[in-house]
RNA sequence: GGGCGAUUAGCUCAGCGGUAGAGCAUCGGUCUUACAAACCGGGGGCCACUGGUUCAAGUCCAGUAUCGCCCA
């Protein structure tokens, strides 16, 4: 559909009969986007998401429309509360996400990366990028996000680049970057670093060898245990506790490293476990985390016998050298026990690292790497956390962030890939490293002449997503983006990445702004399929758009939006077919939920046929009692889903908006107002109700609009059309513009909602009745209504006929007392006894069981509940008084009732 | 090994100190002039277990069990 006719919709009395998302869906997003309604506007405080950057080449899955609609949703709240509110898009390069990706469509032509060289692989990564990216922005368009695309971001493009060398160049200067040959993961698949994060541990059953290595100079030797014997070709110590008495005797010794001959010392620390094995391990200070520090400590030897791909080196002898290490493990073990020095083999069920990308085993190896040391920024994150100047919602997440950061190390930030932000870093014949924003300025630096070549690595995506809330704002520049959206004030994004992304943003956000970069971060849980967590593997995902198309988005926005109890998961349920696509129950319900909506407005549009009414003319008097009820609701509803949206309990706001809208509005207020509304003869009074019932389902779709934006605006336009015809002025262009109702506690007519709430009462009793008797709908008969409170009795009195036709009674008769009626069917409500004379109609002995059983339950609760308490020890004495009041009251209520209605029962005889 | 979360109606979940709730499913009834994707009505719960605190405990505390997740 084209812009113009996006504003025009159709009169309002072309309404179609059901509600077909795929008609109204697709049509108001362009609308919106041209009229730029999702920039920052007003001048209305500010508030500011910033969107956790999917891939670039990324699509759409259920966890994104979750996190999506709860952002969105979020958004469009404060908008239409007046603020200036801004929602920031924008991607990431996922560097061993993509390179993988590219590398492997290389590798179906038979080319490989290192064919191409870097100019040439980089040019193919970005040709991929312009052919298959954008997907996830156009699926975000259908989603109804509204964020603002003119302020999209990529963390490659050229102010993110330029974000990320003045933060490496200025940490680098602080000393808090710094190259050096440490341990590192090696993923030998992916062939780079990777950090301590990017390390899954897997349980694996392995072996454990037990070695024997003798003791150099004596007849002695000593075994020790290890689950990689091909290390051992790397050793040069073995390590006892310096308390563990059975090895005194060795302190000082050497031994003599098998297969190797290499002679290597006995060293004592702290960190060897007495317990394992024999008390003795083997020292292999360039294979494995705990022995390089021993190593260092001690002063041993480093000696790297498998290189970065996790094939055996030079160092690790002619026998091993070209080996792959799991080859060479053999190798080993089969000479070991040639040679007499294996001692036994356990089966051995153990730990080991994988790389979280390939799923390849983590090779453990010392290599030249850049760091970032982190320490003070995590205790400055924490700091921030305890002082409140950020909070997790909810606030169990702190716990998780305080440990992490508390235990942290510092941070391997370089990898040896091609697709990423370079290290900023040159290097001088001689070896000298030069950090600077450009080449140029490194030249300048070494001096006019001297020969310079950059580092090949690049920096960790992460490194770059962590200045995200700033960097796309504009920083370095003192922008006034920069100004007026940071600090941003929520951040919703899962708990897997609380330590990859949320605390790195805090790290560097207090480190470059001395500001927190946000004020709160709302963990979401995750989306499941039943009991399974979806996986592309499994085969067990929802493609959101399948079920954007099927349902409608707002359908699913509604369904995922109800379903969010703080961090909770959220469990999806799949009803499967045969040959045919899973129905999703809850979809179905919010759906039906939707149409509900569209039908409601349907029957309003369908009766908006004059306009010769201003609304100014309107008697202010002339609000009936169901228009004082409905306005009470809708305004506590206000009330109760902003307070609910202001404290993150989506499940309360969507559960609110679906009570009021359906089982107030639509049920009751709908209902009591066709007579006037569906009139033939346009009185003032039919006009009265026609405007109000207008007003309450506009302030009704704009309460909703938040959580389900495409069939809001939709039947939204349509009311504008009447309200300007209807003399109206001022009105919006677009419901996302459109103030939020925010709810009026003084609108809250407290006897008007107990007076209707009797009025329901007694409706829903006879309906009752009427159904436990088995009388037809067809069947109407007479009600008597005893009511001795004359404000009650004259509500009953002018509402007469509300209850005649929504109880389908056929006359109504209100006194003091119920008149002798013969047989009669009895009711007894709090404030009023009702009778339906059923001479005729029905089976005596079904009313007798009927009023049995409502003896019953009053019985019961009086008993088990009311005098019970009443009669508990330390009750009258301990409790507040008005509680006791209140129970004696009930005691009180229920005797009475239980009393009238054994009279009913003896009368029958 | 340490930590976190869950356990309430057949299912999915709210409720977190004062009469056990919703949606879906189920059962019965209905062409009642917006909606059968609907309308009206009903049934269904030792709120995991064991103790404790309290006049009062799904609700607070301690422990147990089962399931799930995170960290080592």
């Amino acid at each position: 559909m084209s812009e113009t006719e996006a504003t025009k919709p159709q009169s309002a009395t072309e309404i179609p009969k059901a509600y077909d998302p795929s008609q109204i869906e697709h049509t108001w997003y362009p609308f919106w986007e041209k009229n730029g309604y999702f920039a920052p506007q007003g001048d209305g405080k500010s508030y500011c998401i910033v969107i956790p950057p999917p891939n670039v080449t990324g699509y759409l899955h259920m966890g994104h429309a979750l996190q999506h609609s709860l952002m969105d949703t979020l958004t469009r709240w404060r908008r239409m509360q007046g603020r200036k509110a801004l929602w920031l898009p924008g991607t990431d390069h996922a560097g061993i996400a993509t390179q993988m990706i590219v590398e492997k469509q290389l590798a179906e032509q038979k080319i490989r990366r290192t064919d191409l060289g870097r100019e040439a692989f980089e040019k193919k990564v970005w040709e991929w990028k312009e052919h298959s990216g954008g997907t996830i922005q156009k699926q975000m368009r259908i989603e109804g996000v509204s964020v603002d695309w003119s302020r999209e971001r990529f963390t490659l493009d050229e102010g993110l680049s330029n974000a990320v060398r003045e933060v490496f160049v200025r940490l680098y200067r602080e000393g808090l970057i710094y190259r050096g040959s440490y341990m590192v993961n090696w993923s030998p698949k992916l062939n780079t670093a990777v950090s301590d994060l990017e390390v899954v541990m897997k349980e694996v059953k392995g072996k454990l060898y037990h070695i024997r290595y003798p003791v150099a100079g004596t007849d002695e030797q000593i075994v020790v245990a290890t689950t990689r014997p091909e290390t051992m070709l790397g050793d040069t110590g073995v390590a006892v506790h310096p308390n563990d008495e059975r090895y005194k005797a060795f302190h000082g010794k050497k031994a003599m490293l098998p297969l190797v001959g290499r002679e290597i010392p006995f060293i004592q620390d702290e960190i060897v476990e007495m317990e394992f094995g024999t008390g003795v391990v083997k020292v292999t200070p360039s294979h494995d985390p705990n022995d390089f520090e021993m190593g260092k400590r001690h002063g041993l030897e480093f000696i790297s016998v498998i290189g970065k791909d996790a094939h055996m080196t030079e160092a690790a002898g002619a026998d091993f050298a070209g080996l792959d290490r799991y080859e060479a493990r053999a190798k080993v073990v089969q000479m070991l026990e040639e040679q007499g020095y294996l001692v036994k083999i356990e089966e051995y069920t153990h730990k080991v690292g994988h790389c979280q990308r390939s799923d390849v085993a983590i090779e453990p190896i010392v290599s030249d790497q850049w760091f970032l040391n982190v320490k003070n920024m995590a205790e400055k994150s924490i700091q921030a956390v305890k002082d409140g100047r950020t909070r997790f919602v909810p606030d169990n997440w702190e716990k998780v962030f305080f440990d992490w950061l508390e235990n942290i190390r510092p941070w391997c930030i370089s990898r040896q890939l091609w697709w990423g932000h370079r290290i900023p870093a040159w290097f001088t014949p001689d070896g000298t490293c030069i950090v600077a924003h450009s080449e140029a300025e490194a030249q300048a630096e070494a001096g006019a002449g001297v020969q310079l070549t950059q580092e090949t690595d690049v920096l960790d995506t992460w490194f770059s997503s962590a200045l995200w809330p700033f960097s796309t704002l504009g920083w370095p520049d003192q922008t006034e983006d920069l100004k007026t959206f940071y600090p941003t004030d929520v951040l919703v994004t899962g708990f897997d990445i609380i330590f990859f992304w949320v605390a790195r943003m805090m790290m560097t956000g207090l480190h470059f702004m001395d500001e927190v970069p946000f004020r709160t971060v709302f963990i979401t849980g995750l989306v499941r399929l039943g009991n399974d967590k979806m996986s592309k593997t499994k085969g067990n995902v929802i493609d959101p758009l399948e079920v954007f198309n099927r349902y409608g988005t707002d359908a699913v926005r509604f369904t995922l939006t109800s379903a969010v109890t703080g961090s909770n998961d959220i469990k999806l349920l799949e009803t499967k077919k045969k040959d045919q696509p899973s129905d999703y129950p809850q979809m179905e319900a919010a759906r039906n939920f939707a149409n509900k909506i569209w039908n409601a407005t349907r029957f309003v549009s369908l009766n908006l046929t004059e306009t010769g009414f201003a609304s100014e003319t309107l008697e202010p008097a002339a609000e009936t009692l169901s228009d004082r009820w409905i306005i009470s609701r809708l305004n506590q509803t206000a009330l109760d889903v902003n307070t609910a949206l202001e404290n993150f309990r989506f499940h309360d706001a969507a559960k609110n908006l679906y009570k009021f809208f359906w089982n107030d509005f639509c049920d009751w207020y709908i209902e009591l107002s066709k007579g006037l509304v569906t009139a033939t003869e346009t009185t003032p009074d039919v006009h009265a109700a026609r405007v109000r019932i207008v007003s309450v389902l506009e302030q009704s779709l704009r309460l909703l609009h938040p959580i389900m934006p495409f069939i809001t605006e939709e039947l939204w336009q349509r009311l504008r059309e009447w309200r300007l015809a209807n003399g109206e002025t001022n009105i919006p262009e677009s419901i996302c513009i459109a103030p939020y109702p925010m709810g009026d506690p003084d609108a809250i007519d407290a006897e008007a909602v107990s007076e209707m709430e009797t009025l329901i009462e007694v409706i829903t009793r006879v309906r009752n009745i009427r159904s436990e008797m088995n009388i037809p709908p067809s069947i109407r008969f007479n009600l008597h209504l005893a009511v001795t409170d004359e404000p009650l009795a004259e509500v009953m009195r002018s509402h007469e006929w509300a209850i005649q036709r929504l109880a389908r009674v056929e006359q109504v008769s209100i006194a003091a007392e119920l008149p002798q009626l013969g047989f009669a069917a009895k009711g007894v409500l709090t404030k009023l006894e009702l009778a339906i004379p059923l001479e005729g109609i029905i089976d005596p002995e079904k009313e007798r069981t009927r009023l049995e059983r409502e003896i019953a339950k009053r019985q019961e609760e009086l008993e088990k509940k009311v005098i019970a308490q009443l009669n508990a020890p330390g009750f009258a004495e301990k409790a507040p008084p008005e509680r006791v009041a209140e129970v004696q009251a009930r005691r009180e209520e229920l005797s009475e009732q239980i009393a009238k209605l054994q009279e009913t029962l003896a009368m029958m005889g």
